[in-house]
DNA sequence: TTCTTGTCACCTAGGTGTTAATAT
DNA sequence: ATATTAACACCTAGGTGACAAGAA
């Protein structure tokens, strides 16, 4: 089973459609964990979980973060460190989630069926731009983004944002399945 | 074959006797890099390079960093992410490098042998102190290190002491050998 | 006396939206 | 017009030795 981290934040950007930026070197698309589990995988536009592959008592022992995924509408963009993942600007997207089991040595073996699951979170779904269209959402993201504080009005209201709702079921998304601890997966 | 990167800089400290400042929550020592290869391994006073296991390939694309490990004498140090390596304060070291070619699984084969090459820099030796002993270790420190840019008595002289001598080899150091680029290497 | 710890000013390194300039 | 880029001020986050206070 995975739970979104934060649901009630994403949601909250999502009633106003959701933008993620991107940019040539690439932008931060940090501001959320998931658990237990996550990666993308399989050719463009697929992000593998740095610590993939690993045990699945690795994926539920804590939260999940892609933190160092980065969001770029540069096709050439250095990828020497596999954190960039290419998007068309003005374009939607719905994140995905899937849960791959491996082998020993980390290879795919996609002869026997079921090892794959995919999750799929709506609330995520994003438009992604190089400059903002709705202010609301840039306004959401100045209240909630730690490193956007200098754009804050009132800087008394201390407000992190990162403790809502975390570890909330979303309801309706997670097939009932199991991660099995010895076994070794990659998101 | 492995060569200590900024060797002369390492010569520059030896000739002054190198200390390492260890405190509570650790320092680091990542000052310098190492190529192509690098990890301690088994119990205590070890540390694994993050990248492991890997392939030959990998480690020989480009120079090994240790930048992540810290030096600590805090014997219960939380060392959930694995940097850190305990000490004992005013005690002489020498950091050795193990290379240990390991199965496709990640697991140790020690019944074959020369399956571990260790590679030894006596430039390296130091003495893990939590206060500098010797005021010439100070002044190199604050002139090759920048973080410490702001001890320094000239602005105007940049000097970063990063390109210094790389990749020169390190006669009688190292065994000849050979890393293989398929098969799977811990350092 | 000697060694260790905590706090500090000063840096590096890099993630924000803003804004003006540029490209399409 | 509209979309993208680059430079910028403002932050977070964290690595330095200096220094004073504390511990052994």
């Amino acid at each position: 089973q995975v739970y979104l981290c934060n649901r009630a934040l994403w949601l909250k950007f999502h009633r106003h459609q959701t933008e993620m930026i991107i940019t040539k070197q690439g932008r931060n698309k940090c501001l959320f964990d998931n658990r237990p589990d996550n990666t993308n995988r399989t050719r463009n536009r697929v992000y593998m979980h740095p610590d993939s592959p690993n045990t699945g008592a690795h994926w539920m022992r804590q939260e999940i973060s892609f933190g160092k995924l980065k969001l770029t509408n540069n096709k050439g963009a250095s990828n020497n460190t596999g954190q960039m993942v290419v998007l068309q600007s003005l374009h939607k997207y719905q994140p995905r989630l899937h849960v791959v089991e491996v082998n020993e040595d980390g290879s795919e073996d996609s002869s026997q069926p079921g090892r794959v699951q995919t999750f799929t979170f709506p609330e995520t779904q994003f438009i992604a731009v190089t400059a903002y269209q709705n202010t609301d959402i840039t306004q959401l993201k100045i209240d909630h983004n730690p490193f956007a504080k200098g754009f804050r009005d009132n800087y008394d209201t201390i407000y992190t944002g990162c403790d809502i709702d975390r570890l909330t079921p979303s309801p309706g998304d997670s097939p009932l399945s199991q991660i099995v601890p010895g076994a070794r997966y990659a998101m």
